[in-house]
DNA sequence: GCAGAGGATGTTATCGATGCCAACAGATGG
DNA sequence: CCATCTGTTGGCATCGATAACATCCTCTGC
């Protein structure tokens, strides 16, 4: 046993209360989870007993007994990006809202393995719906295993037999910003793509290669970053040494500030010489200079919304798994202009 | 009871696992728990019972036997900021090193009802200590009464009586960026603060004007900003009015982002006209134009700093707090300049 | 060869709350 | 006035694992 029966400082338990109350343990759990059938006065006075006590429900042993632990999982990359601080801020919040409590695992890495043993890090806490919220592009039987045992849902757009999808619509996202270079009369967009392994960097960069097909537009080879702005500027110094370039889509805001930064330093300017548009739309992209246009991801709402699809799959083992997707939007800045405008003298000469 | 006993769906216990291996379920636990005096054979008796059945403990069980969690908790507030992310980060990482898990409960307010909310969410999980992540101005009765239940320790460098701290020396942080601007030439360094309820926010305040009052420096009134890139806007734009405006600390990188920017759009050149310091060193600071000094602040250690803290407060409770704090370094880039500098050509003319 | 030390293992009581069922009270109805 | 129903409440077993204590066994050392 935990601690020593006699020692005072121990916590109080229900039968404390109840003796307090002069009632039975089992109306205390019953006024404790709101149980209908308890005389209003009986309530009132084991309320009271409650407080005097200062006792709170024991958690482990709830779980213990009922078999439910209000808690749901995430697992997510071990990272600083906005999207991971944001993603999880809405889910984070939804949870909180619905009585749940969010334990987390992190991984550093995307390794089959690493994320294997996050799951399994949350399996051993007996949470009761997970939200995973890393790429998952291959996937393995023990996380087949570990998805069909809890409810799961996935959110970075990749799926597994067991799992539920929330995503926003990445293919949208890169239409919506190679349309609106096309629109400004670029010939061409560029691409500075995320790795590889990440489905959402796969999603833009099929649909900036598809919205360019569409248009008969010659597609440049895309570059491929790690999402981290120092890769921006690696692709950034690519790029501007090739003269065609008058237009990029970039993966990520983070990336784009790099590529910005380089295109800058080689005497290209934005958006005069070259339009650059990014993805997220962080809350910095709307200061620096040029300020940034960008494709806003509605990073909360699919916090929220894999909270919601979990705790209802949750509620509901049965019910199929319905993927839902959210929209992103188009936030126009500073950094894109028409093709070929004529440069105007920002600085004093 | 929370499942009916006969399904043969229900994971394997203990009792399985020993009746498989041919022993008795006490020895399943010591073999799992590590337990030294165990023979070699029994042992791999039991764990190839273990592998067979796919067993894991349970951890409620496990739980409200043994009266330990193995669980931190860790309050925030729900903001995607860098330095946020950051901790946060580090924190999980050291807590999964140790075989602890990390749960969340993060608050949308600084007042003292959130926080006690927040705290009283955690203290039902059952948590063995908690991380304070939160800056804490005024403390409240039932805010002592939880961290002196569990141990504690405050990471924004507020303090209560039964709690540790662990904290940047923000004072530090403050004097290396002024010092940093005074050396440049600058005759005195103006001030974008942060939130006054952050301790942190004024720990640099006083770091700033202590460091001017010892050089015999006119010391200028601080602005304030909320740590947002558009608070920053704003200061910048008050700041760029003021003639004598020839060096600034920014109190974030965040907000230096939006000084940065108003002050372009002014017209006041960075770091001809004005120099600018913020501080985090957030990773974008280097890929801005210009990159900015900044003061780093080394936040995963900070969250490995207090998780080791914490671990050790809770494996000793008696032990006395110790306050302990992490060293800021400056970081010069391209936002600082000496003071009347002849203004380089940058553009073409 | 035997006593004693100590290692290896089993037994039992509990941790704190909940689920099921029985008991009991007051209300309704014939 | 008794039978039935609904609303309240208590009793008991139980969830799965661990701590403490009790055993049993196996080596030493004399």
């Amino acid at each position: 046993m935990a601690k020593q029966k006699g020692a005072e400082g121990r916590p109080p338990g229900m039968t404390d209360v109840a003796r307090v109350a002069g009632v039975s343990a089992q109306t205390v759990s019953r006024v404790l989870s709101g149980h209908p059938n308890v005389r209003e006065k009986t309530r009132a006075t084991v309320l009271a007993a409650v407080e005097q006590l200062g006792y709170r429900r024991n958690n482990a042993a709830r779980m213990l007994s009922s078999g439910r632990s209000r808690t749901i999982g995430v697992v997510t990359l071990r990272t600083t990006f906005y999207s991971r601080a944001a993603v999880t801020s809405g889910i984070e919040h939804a949870a909180q809202a619905a009585g749940y409590t969010v334990s987390t695992a992190t991984t550093a890495s995307l390794d089959t393995s690493a994320i294997e043993a996050a799951l399994s890090r949350l399996a051993d806490q007996g949470v009761e719906g997970i939200i995973l919220s890393v790429p998952l592009t291959h996937s393995s039987p023990r996380i087949e295993q570990f998805t069909r045992a809890v409810p799961t849902i996935t959110i970075d757009g990749s799926r597994t037999d067991a799992t539920e999808v929330v995503a926003v619509d990445q293919a949208l996202a890169a239409r919506l910003a190679t349309r609106h270079l096309l629109d400004l009369g670029h010939e061409t967009v560029w691409h500075l793509a995320g790795p590889e392994e990440w489905l959402e960097a796969a999603a833009r960069r099929d649909g900036w290669r598809a919205t360019l097909e569409e248009a008969g537009r010659p597609v440049p080879p895309p570059l491929e970053g790690d999402w981290s702005p120092a890769s921006g500027y690696r692709g950034g110094l690519v790029l501007a040494r090739i003269p065609e370039v008058t237009a990029v889509f970039v993966a990520s805001d983070e990336m784009a500030f790099g590529v910005i930064r380089a295109l800058h330093e080689q005497g290209r300017r934005v958006p005069e010489d070259i339009s650059v548009v990014g993805v997220d739309d962080i809350e910095l992209a709307e200061y620096c200079s040029p300020s940034l246009t960008t494709v806003a991801q509605p990073f909360g709402q699919m916090g929220a919304l894999a909270v919601a699809h979990l705790l209802r799959h949750v509620a509901d083992p049965g019910a199929l798994p319905e993927p839902a997707s959210v929209e992103p939007r188009l936030v126009v800045r500073a950094s894109t202009a028409p093709a070929g405008a004529p440069a105007p003298r920002r600085e004093r000469p």
